[in-house]
DNA sequence: CCGGTAAGCGTTATGATATAACATTTACTC
DNA sequence: GAGTAAATGTTATATCATAACGCTTACCGG
C-alpha cells in the first residue's frame, strides 16, 4: 500500500470511529497503520516489536487490546490459519471476508463472496445451527508460486 | 462414542494403515483412541496429559508427531479455530470436512458439503489460485445452546 | 472548572500451542 | 546379524494469547 493510501485509510478509519463514538487512540491508530503498511498478514508479536521501536518497552496486552478494538470495528481481519492480521479492504462496508493464502510465499488475498457465506449459513440452518462467524480460508498456491513450482 | 464403536474404528484404522504400508504404532493408536473417546475436539496438551498417565513423562513432540501422522492419513481432522483435534467420521473415504462449532458449549459437528468446497475451489481458480486445503468452519450456536439463550 | 467515573493503557506474570535439534531405540531389509 | 530408515524420547525454546492489577487519561454532569 502506498503512503498515500495508508493516509487515506487512516483518516477514513478516524471518521468511522468518530461517527460511532469510538476512540481511535494513538496506540490503535499506530497498530492499524502498521497493518496497513504490510501487504501480508502480520503477527501480533511483529506488531509489538514495531510498536516498541517508537515507544519503549510494551507488553503483548497492549497490542492484543488494540487488535481487539480494530477487529471489533472491522478495520482489520484475523487470518485464523496464520494467526495473523490483515487490513480490511473496504472498511466503509463491514462484511464477512474469505481468504486465499499461499502456502509458499504467504501472500494473502481477501475475497468476498456472499454466496458462499450464504451457503454455509444455510447448511447451519438445516441443522438448527446459528452461524455467527463463518471462517473460510483457502490454503494453496498463488499464481506466481504455482508457476515457480513447475 | 461407545467402546464398541471405538474398537471398530481402531481396527478399521489398523486395516487402512496396513493397506497403505503405514504403521499404526502404539503411540499413534493410543492418541487416535483418546480422540475417538472424546465427543468434542481435544487439544494436544490434553492428549499429552492422558498419554502420560499410561507411559510416564513424555514431551509435546511425541503427541504432535502422532497427530501429524493421523492427520496425514485423514483419520482425524484439525479444527483450526479451536486448535483441537477430532476423529474423522468416515475414515474409509478421505474427504474435505467442514465444521459447525458452538461458541457456548464447544460442541463440534462434522459436516460434509462437497458443493461448498467446489465453490471455494472455483473462486480460487478464477484468481489463478490453486486451493489445496479449504478450511471452512462455522462458529455459532448449536440448537441446544440457542434455546438456552432465550 | 472540578471531581467522579469509566475507558484505556502499562506492567508483570503466566498459560496455551507448537517446533527445532539431536540422541536413542525400534523394526524392517538384505 | 549388520545396515538403514523410521519412530520415539528428551531438552530446550519459539510463538501465540490472556489474567490480574494498578495507574493515567478522557469524558460528563454539576
Amino acid at each position: 500500500m502506498t503512503p498515500r493510501q495508508v493516509e487515506s485509510a487512516l483518516s477514513r478509519a478516524q471518521l468511522i470511529c468518530t461517527m460511532r463514538g469510538a476512540r481511535l487512540t494513538p496506540v490503535r491508530r499506530r497498530v492499524f497503520e502498521l497493518i496497513l503498511l504490510s501487504d501480508q498478514p502480520t503477527g501480533a508479536y511483529a506488531l509489538l516489536a514495531e510498536l516498541q521501536r517508537g515507544r519503549g518497552k510494551l507488553g503483548p496486552p497492549t497490542v492484543y487490546r488494540a487488535l481487539d478494538f480494530l477487529l471489533a470495528h472491522k478495520l482489520i481481519h484475523k487470518i485464523e490459519t496464520s494467526s495473523a492480521f490483515i487490513a480490511c479492504g473496504d472498511i466503509e462496508h463491514p462484511h464477512e471476508s474469505q481468504f486465499m493464502i499461499c502456502e509458499d510465499c504467504g501472500a494473502t488475498e481477501e475475497i468476498r463472496d456472499d454466496a458462499i457465506v450464504q451457503s454455509l449459513r444455510r447448511l447451519g440452518e438445516g441443522r438448527g445451527f446459528a452461524v455467527e462467524r463463518p471462517v473460510i480460508e483457502a490454503r494453496g498456491l498463488c499464481p506466481a508460486c504455482r508457476l515457480a513450482h513447475r
